[in-house]
DNA sequence: GTCGACCACTTGTCCGGTCGAGTGACCACC
DNA sequence: GGTGGTCACTCGACCGGACAAGTGGTCGAC
């Protein structure tokens, strides 16, 4: 096979020529461009072409476009740091007997915030499979997964032995459901006297709580991660930018 | 002044045009748009101007496109619930004495993750102002924003008066520094003495502890927000898409 | 029933052209 | 020195055309 074949689009390339050469300083922070024409002529292309590649550029970060004036260089655009989503960790997560133990798993009664977040009633019934995160050997962190009975029955959800590929992926598999979109809580609050013997914590200890829902498509709740993160293990970082 | 002036661009009617009837039904979800050549016809517009309009709808998620096949209604996107960003509502907001109150303001020495965040050595000098922040009367919040010297010379951010427009809106003014980025590291810990005091916490309370910096465009440090957040008071909302 | 060819339809890429709107520099006039 | 007009340059919107690549249905041959 040719390389030829594997040629990305004009327009793509010129993306890529220009993003390389802000990066190598050769197209410095601040500075303009060249113009519109000026790449028409460089890069053998149609203005269109041309436009759309900057387009692209400006959509990304990389450039500034002023009208009348010229494109100017913003800088390599900072990819967000993707922040650490613990509830999407927590519920994609597989389960490896090296790093993670599952605790219990079964139907279990639902109250308070997870309840809320289930939208089932209080004392409900619904499955539940709870593992300790171990790094090193030590517990540093707590996840239980909540899933409404409809949404687990015919899964092994409720089996303590362990689902190697996890459960989003045996969910996904098994009943074919899809999440779409995450919504979480995230709160400081003590430790109770269950995490803290669990998570062998001391009496008292700050933890970051968070509970996370998983949606469909269709915005029904497919599961909710309950993930309790000791205060003096865990950091979340995010980046975003300024309005 | 004629309507006429007013008008958006043509493919910016025809995307509003295809939202409208996304959102009223006429659309569906799942089915398939007109083709584009149908849709040159119908919006009387060339066909890259209907294109334009339709990767645009793309790009943001109402309808997916497919070579050969046509395009397909996604549905409403759902607006990512904008986190709310402690550490840039802690920089941005206005300084309203019916809410908040400064307790105090000047020089002083950096230490531990303040001073990581600013990049300065232990113990370096820094504009501090500290304000907190009352709901209904009661003490809900404690920032403190920290500048670098170089930042807040000329400015009235040393001074214990308030600054009605806000600290970032006055450095924009006066220093015509623009943020561009803000990373935030986010905790559980326990309140210190100071912040118990400050705050009217009980001993041992456990607090969401933020530790913003506020970043221009060359990722120049123009800001620290230190955000403490009482765990019983707060708790932080975020939505996104699942991977 | 299966497979391949063909066809109509569809989107993806690319080109070239025109006109409008905006910017900044320069120059003439007051 | 200030103001207004002009000009060259620049990006924004829009159009139309051509060819490539992909999809799905139909039909004929085996």
């Amino acid at each position: 096979m040719s390389s030829l074949e594997f040629a990305p689009p004009k327009y793509v390339q010129i993306v890529h020529a220009i993003q390389e050469r802000i990066q190598d300083g050769t197209y410095p922070v601040g500075e303009k461009l060249p113009s519109e024409s000026r790449m028409v002529r460089e890069f053998g292309a149609g203005r269109s072409t041309v436009v759309r590649a900057l387009q692209i550029l400006s959509l990304q970060g990389w450039i500034e476009r002023e009208h009348g004036r010229g494109s100017f260089v913003r800088g390599i655009p900072q990819v967000a740091a993707e922040r650490s989503h613990a509830g999407a960790s927590a519920f994609d997560a597989s389960e490896d007997p090296k790093s993670s133990r599952i605790t219990n798993a079964g139907r279990e009664s639902v109250a308070g915030p997870i309840a809320d977040a289930l939208g089932l009633p209080e004392g409900s019934p619904a499955i539940m499979r709870r593992r300790l995160v171990l790094i090193a050997g030590e517990p540093s962190e707590l996840v239980t997964l909540w899933f409404p009975l409809d949404v687990a029955s015919g899964t092994d959800l409720d089996d303590g032995r362990v689902i190697s590929i996890g459960a989003r992926e045996h969910l996904q598999m098994v009943k074919k459901v899809r999440p779409a979109r995450i919504t979480e809580r995230l709160s400081a609050r003590l430790a109770t006297e269950q995490e803290t013997a669990l998570l062998s914590l001391d009496e008292g200890t700050p933890v970051l709580g968070i509970v996370a829902r998983i949606l469909d498509a269709s915005d029904n709740v497919i599961a909710v991660a309950d993930v309790v993160l000791p205060g003096d293990l865990h950091e979340l970082e995010d980046s975003y930018p300024a309005a």
